[in-house]
DNA sequence: AACAAATTAGACTTACTGTACAAAAGGAGC
DNA sequence: GCTCCTTTTGTACAGTAAGTCTAATTTGTT
């Protein structure tokens, strides 16, 4: 990188993390820096854009440290997931990122927002691909509300958590958190209380297509599990050969075509529904849920 | 009050909201409300002036409003105390508030800051009390990380519930949040996991005396069961009697002492605690954390 | 040495907060 | 209607900061 770039960019994160966002005029940076004005608008178009070029190195290396700590680690083991969300917070802590973050989203620039917000998602994600790692996909219908109440927990535990003890790990908070967080999966899961369906993830991540193949896998096994049963199931080779003819045009519409056509999926799906060896079984709600899911996004992404 | 102050509180609220408190400028104002410059200065020293004295009458209605909710009910009642998270919300929403306040929060104005600040903490003692109201004395201990996580919880089920279904009420967040609370009630009391000392409520509002009144009463009630759990226990009557000194001494030394003797007190507890008819009660453990408590605040405050 | 690219210093525009003060308007009592 | 006092106005001014522009200087390369 050249190196008055590099100048600009140390001074800029020092000098933020010092005295905060606004508080730093472009000029302190250019003095801490050395650099003159000419040159800093030679490389950066506003401090907006200076900004979010020194943080987005400083996301990048706080999400490496995290996952670093996942190698060759089992992904559903609990102490892992504690390990890294501690690690990312104590290196929040050690650069004194909290007020500078807060500062940026909510900030009144459009651009620093949104480059926030969109890191905001990025964290939700993570602790909702995480949190099915750790609590299996069987559970993944409640996973976005319990990342989102879990990063909730955490940002004020560990806000008023600081304000009584400064300057102690933040493991503890952690460790409180995440034992929350066992017991909500249980109780969500046996209540079925659902707030905000997963697909919305990539709603506001805005990029649908991963979601269909995220999907596309857990699909494929229901669907494969869906056959099975019809070929242990009572029921006349007559009726077996026909549900699978359904099975069949549903996958191929759901996934294969171009443009799936919704209200014949809908009408396939029912008459599936009808036969009393679906009455009332989850993994028939699970896989019209699915379908559901799946076609919301392809059509979307129309 | 001065026509020329309604004025300005009148227009800048407007612009406020509209805007954002950044984006308006004094100008704004001044314009929106036909009222000079001179005059603006003579009745608010700067813009953050404004906004403090605009807002204080804004959360003060909230306040009120949630506060009328409860004249009349059981304050035990669960489903009071969701209408009243539901009303708070729905002011906020209805007033668009939460982008307005999430900027004044992280503003570099020391003033503002601090005003917000304020405000959140009282949020957090609110909460903390109804709880206190919900779900009785007994669970004290561990009522100010709910009320924390709780708060926690809904900031950001609501924030990313707005993303997902922007006009909808908020009441269906409110009770999903708060089922998941009634299941934490349980579960930290079984496990004892406390984070946040609740004391630490009236160190940051900086109150202290107010939480020595506060525990007094909780202090005089375990201080009474002590009592009568040591006559009803099958102990010779010289054991009794000592016991009932200790208590007295602590009870005396404790609250009516100027300057508590924190040593003598520990090892008082300590005798107490030597005794069979204690170890192992939770009723033990309760009355050494009170005494703690409240020995820490009484020295404090000195 | 010659040339191109990077860099500099500083003047300049725009937009905002907050100060200062003289002039004008308003209102209460006589 | 007149006086006195307060409120209000208009405007000029100082200070700060972001961002633009340009002529001059430095640096690196051939």
């Amino acid at each position: 990188m050249n190196p008055k770039k590099k100048q600009l960019l140390d001074a800029a994160y020092q000098l933020f993390v010092e005295k905060g966002y606004q508080s730093t005029s472009i000029q302190d940076i250019l003095d801490q820096s050395v650099v003159s004005k000419g040159t800093f608008y030679n490389y950066f178009s506003s401090k907006n854009e200076l900004f979010i070029d020194v943080f987005n190195t400083v996301f990048e290396k706080m999400r490496n440290a995290r996952k670093e700590i996942l190698v060759g680690r089992d992904v559903s083991d609990y102490e892992t997931f504690i390990q890294q969300g501690n690690c990312y917070l104590e290196l929040m802590q050690k650069y004194k990122l909290y007020t500078l973050f807060e500062e940026a989203i909510a900030s009144n620039e459009k651009e620093l927002k949104a480059f926030m917000e969109n890191n905001r998602l990025l964290e939700i994600e993570w602790t909702y691909h995480r949190l099915r790692d750790l609590f299996g996909e069987a559970k993944t219908p409640y996973l976005l509300d319990l990342a989102v109440i879990y990063t909730g927990m955490l940002q004020y535990a560990m806000y008023f958590f600081r304000q009584s003890e400064p300057n102690t790990q933040p493991e503890r908070v952690v460790r409180y958190v995440f034992n929350r967080l066992t017991h909500l999966v249980e109780d969500v899961s046996r209540t079925e209380e659902q707030l905000i369906p997963p697909r919305f993830l990539s709603v506001w991540l805005d990029r649908p297509q991963d979601e269909v193949v995220i999907r596309k896998e857990l699909f494929e096994k229901t669907n494969a599990h869906m056959k099975r049963l019809i070929t242990l199931s009572p029921i006349s080779e007559e009726s077996k050969e026909a549900h699978d003819e359904v099975l069949d045009f549903i996958y191929e519409e759901l996934l294969e075509r171009k443009k799936p056509k919704i209200h014949l999926l809908r009408r396939a799906l029912e008459t599936l529904a009808e036969d009393p060896i679906f009455t009332g079984q989850e993994i028939m709600t699970q896989y019209q849920g699915m379908v559901d899911e799946i076609a919301h996004i392809r059509t979307r992404v129309q």
